[in-house]
RNA sequence: GCCGGUGUGGCGGAAUGGUAGACGCGGCGGACUCAAAAUCCGCUGGCAGCGAUGUCGUGUAGGUUCGAGUCCUAUCACCGGUACCA
């Protein structure tokens, strides 16, 4: 490392370890970004995603990092008393499979990570306030996670219920849908079962239309997250419709949007496990047969959805609740017991999966809702033969009836073939209007909607209800590092919430894990405890919360570091949080989770606000080249791209790689996430060694923009290397010529003026970039166009280095989010003291500075660029149109053309409209 | 399957309905050097042309508009999520 004394000369070039070093001791020393509660500037909350500790930092934390960083530094420079917090979503699955690999306790894993993370995030220069940092691992930070779900419980917010999970039958154990692999068991191979156990789960349906609500009191959110989030609560106003059973007291319910079609049900589906199916299951083998077969396989959704629809009559009818037919009822495994009441009725015309299902099973396909132009055509029939005679053209409709009585052979065509789609092709699944439907008939989509919900509503067949696609919370881990779920058993008083004067409830650390049992699980002891409502003997729950626990809530406990709640009175001083910056991975889960947790905490009066992030800032993944060969057995090897040399044609085109220890071919294998069984990760570490961490954090921001994928180069971070160097030479060039003269800005010359007018263009276009667009990427192309202008201006005179130096000053405060150690020891080589650079002000434009003589515009022909002007930036429309139809070009290509219309934007363009 | 997103030179990307390719990388040519590295200067979408310039060009096919990478319809490919990875 290089001597810290010489961080502030400019002799040695750019050294960016000694410059980092010294600007890091700096505001260590001065405590530069702790904050306080009695600082009266405005606060600003700018909150990164907490990283779990897997080992080391990843390319995805350092842009995350960067970009919350920027964003923190520049609000403070705008004034703001900026919290930017970090912490550790320290509990998970990961540290179990370490420990089954390293043979070392989750715990002990866990923290090593977060020592050495640690000192990675500093050493990437982030403005963290670190007096505040949580481990949520802690004893001190999930007792009050555990003291929360005690007061749901006794709210009826947390409640138990049996729940499907995926079951291991070798390893015996629960399974992550990310354990199984095509239906198997990712150690055991075991082909995956379903299986229900009892599990705790949160209300968080109680809360469906808040949460709904609440996306529309959200303009800083991105569209795409508020969409996601809107289809995943999934409100439906629909019917409950009851369909009794022959030979039982309890009816058949099922849940419909389209009750519009209920004439035209042709069968029932009901879940594997539904009572009903269960119940006939004993007397009929083959039936219990086809529902064994149904629990094998995996539970999560992109499995079900796209496994193939099966199906078993159960021999049990239904009878239908408007004509009082019987109706056939199945078994279906895309039908599941968890969403709605775990069965439905199937409208073969009118839903496609019903459709596909019908055919398969040969089951009726009715029509009862038609296009408007088919009941035109069906009306024009009936004119034709008058009711009654010659045929009802509905039956015609419905595939039977001759067709001799008929004339009018478009009106017939028309039908035909709407009949035909619906038999042979595809289901009806748009709104129209009811046909077949007897007394409905004619009626709209309301209109019908209505009326049958009226109709079943007298009868007490069925009621109008709300249906939301979104599920309750289970959040019951059968996993042992996790926070343990507060919950006490008694044989006599049934599942108690543990006592707040006995939480928390501690999960041991200390601990031996194999890997098939959880430890608490295993030992006999640590459940044992006393009832608190009979003090007899009772048991401890031994599963532990799911993980998104912790991280609902992280953000609120850093507001209120040490207090003896979950938080406290300083909760409101910060909330809600200005600008959250994560993954796009995170749009449904985490952010549904942090968003209801945090209208769990203002129900229980513990924060004000109803929504936890005003503004929100999904950044794209980070990725990289792939690079494998592939092995005798058929297996891939993977190579690091930082082992491999890529070769290219003369037009620079990617030929072929080859790796550098043994120069032969190595498969490119095209640009993936950086990930560890892809072998394409780009550590930070290496790079902050090799260029310094200002070099990888202006890469990480001008590569892409923050909400893409961002292909990590390392000739590109090169790039910005040598920018860096570049601004470092070319300031200390200025700042060996002697300190700067003051500007007076009436004794410019033009080439002056102009540098001038780009220098403050550049701090209107950086301001706007990272101010308002966050578009950091353009923000850095701007300034490098502004130091190539610098560069290019060569102009000794006094007023010549005062216009640089303000140009210098710009660049380097512009810079200092993106660069703030580079820009800390420039700042002071431009002739300034020493000093946090987010007490300066940001750079304000001089908007005289930015007025400009003439402009530049494109004269276009129909649209085609044909010629450019240049004319004085207050010249009349009427003279712009003169001078564009002058130009050489635009007259050869209006040559026999008269001219129609001209149309002028000012300050952009001239249109001449020919023809 | 369903929901959301993305698609522009050799590559990353820019263009907030108004000159497509800013800025950077890579490449080519030159300067400096004994030489190399570093650095600096110039050129760099395809095709035609000495050039001026013309012409084609933003995944594909249509459409709206004086004008479309941008808006609309359809379609293809890839990426993210899909409730127990975080």
């Amino acid at each position: 490392m290089q001597d810290i004394q010489d961080q502030g000369s400019n002799e040695q070039g750019y050294q960016p370890q000694a410059v980092e070093a010294a600007a890091q001791a700096y505001w260590q020393a001065q405590r530069a970004y702790e904050v306080n509660e009695d600082d009266p500037r405005p606060t600003f909350y700018c909150l990164s995603m907490l990283p779990y500790p897997s080992g080391a930092l990843h390319m995805g934390h350092v842009r995350n990092y960067t970009i919350g960083d920027v964003i923190s530094r520049y609000q403070r420079m705008n004034g703001k008393n900026v919290l930017q917090p970090m912490g550790w979503d320290a509990f998970g699955l990961p540290a179990e499979n370490a420990a089954i690999k390293n043979k070392t306790a989750p715990a002990k894993w866990t923290y090593q990570n977060i020592e050495h993370m640690r000192e990675q995030l500093k050493r990437m220069g982030f403005a963290y306030d670190w007096t505040r940092e949580v481990a949520t691992c802690k004893p001190d930070y999930y007792r009050w996670e555990q003291l929360m779900f005690t007061r749901l419980m006794n709210k009826g917010l947390a409640y138990r219920k049996n729940a499907v999970v995926n079951w291991d039958p070798v390893d015996q154990t629960v399974l992550a849908n990310e354990q199984v692999i095509d239906g198997r068991g990712w150690r055991s191979g075991a082909v995956v079962e379903k299986r229900e156990i009892p599990q705790w789960f949160l209300k968080i349906t109680d809360y469906a239309q808040d949460l709904l609500d609440g996306l529309d009191t959200l303009p800083g959110w991105p569209e795409a997250v508020k969409t996601m989030q809107r289809n995943w609560i999934g409100r439906s106003e629909g019917l409950e419709i009851h369909f009794t059973v022959e030979g039982q007291i309890e009816p058949l319910t099922v849940f419909t949007t389209r009750p519009d079609t209920l004439l035209g049900v042709s069968y029932v589906a009901v879940a594997a496990e539904h009572p009903l199916a269960l119940a006939a299951a004993e007397s009929n083998v083959e039936l219990a047969e086809f529902i064994q077969s149904c629990r094998t396989g995996g539970v999560s959704e992109a499995e079900l959805e796209t496994q193939e629809k099966r199906g078993w009559y159960t021999g049990i009818d239904a009878i239908h609740p408007l004509t009082g037919e019987k109706v056939p009822v199945w078994v279906a495994n895309f039908v599941l017991m968890g969403y709605g009441t775990g069965a439905v009725m199937a409208v073969p015309g009118h839903d496609q999966r019903d459709w596909e299902f019908a055919k398969k099973y040969n089951l009726p396909i009715k029509m009862v809702v038609v296009e408007r132009a088919v009941l035109d055509a069906l009306e024009e029939l009936k004119r034709e033969v008058g009711a009654g005679a010659g045929g009802d053209p509905m039956q015609l409709a419905l595939g039977g009836g001759s067709t001799d009585a008929y004339t009018a052979s478009s009106a017939l065509q028309v039908v035909q073939d709407f009949v035909e789609t619906i038999q042979n092709a595809k289901a009806y699944t748009e709104y129209g209007i009811l046909v077949n439907s007897g007394t409905f008939d004619g009626l709209d989509f309301k209109g019908a909607f209505d009326a049958i919900a009226a109709q079943l509503e007298a009868t007490e067949r069925g009621q109008r209800r709300v249906n939301w696609r979104l599920r309750d919370w289970g959040v019951s881990r059968q996993r042992y590092w996790g926070c343990p779920i507060p919950v006490i058993y008694c044989a006599d008083c049934g599942a108690l919430p543990v006592p707040e004067d006995q939480l928390p409830v501690v999960l041991p650390e200390d601990v031996e894990f194999s890997g098939v049992l959880s430890p608490i699980k295993a030992d006999p002891e640590w459940r044992k405890c006393v009832c608190p409502q009979c003090g007899g003997a009772a048991e401890r729950e031994t599963d532990t919360f799911d993980t998104f626990m912790e991280s609902s809530w992280y953000y609120a406990r850093y507001t209120s570091p040490g207090a003896q709640a979950q938080v406290d009175a300083r909760a409101n001083h910060w909330l809600p949080v200005d600008q959250y910056i994560g993954g796009i991975e995170h749009a449904i889960l985490h952010l549904l989770y942090f968003r209801f947790y945090h209208k769990l905490m203002r129900d229980e009066g513990l924060v004000a606000s109803d929504e936890p992030a005003v503004n929100l800032l999904c950044q794209g993944m980070v990725i990289a080249e792939t690079f494998y060969r592939e092995e005798a057995n058929g297996g891939k090897s993977w190579f690091n791209p930082a082992d491999v040399d890529v070769q290219r044609d003369e037009k620079a085109r990617i030929t072929g790689a080859v790796l550098k220890s043994d120069g032969q071919p190595v498969v490119i294998g095209g640009v993936e996430k950086m990930s560890k069984s892809k072998n394409n990760g780009v550590d930070p570490q290496s790079m902050v060694a090799k260029f310094g961490a200002d070099t990888v954090r202006l890469f990480s921001m001008f590569a892409a923009p923050p909400e893409q994928s961002l292909e990590w180069n390392e000739a590109g971070v090169e790039g910005m290397s040598r920018f860096l160097k570049r601004l470092w030479r070319e300031l200390g060039n200025h700042v060996a010529a002697g300190a700067a003269p003051a500007l007076e800005v009436a004794a410019l010359d033009a080439a002056q003026k102009t540098l001038r007018r780009q220098t403050h263009e550049t701090i209107q276009k950086v301001g706007d970039d990272i101010g308002r667009r966050q578009s950091f990427n353009t923000a850095i192309a701007a300034l490098m166009e502004l130091l190539n202008a610098l560069t290019k201006f060569d102009d000794a005179s006094t007023q010549g280095r005062a216009v640089r130096q303000e140009a210098f000053e710009a660049i380097v405060l512009l810079l200092n989010p993106i660069t703030p150690h580079a820009s800390h020891a420039l700042w002071q080589q431009l002739g300034h003291a020493e000093r946090v650079l987010e007490d300066q002000p940001w750079p304000q434009p001089d908007l005289a500075a930015l007025v400009r003589d003439s402009l530049t515009l494109a004269v276009q022909v129909n649209g085609k660029l044909r010629a450019t002007i240049e004319v004085p930036a207050q010249m009349g429309k009427e003279a712009i149109e003169t001078l564009a139809l002058a130009q050489a070009n635009v007259q050869t290509f209006l040559d026999g053309l008269s001219v129609r219309k001209v149309i002028v934007v000012p300050g952009k363009i001239v249109n001449i409209v020919a023809g």
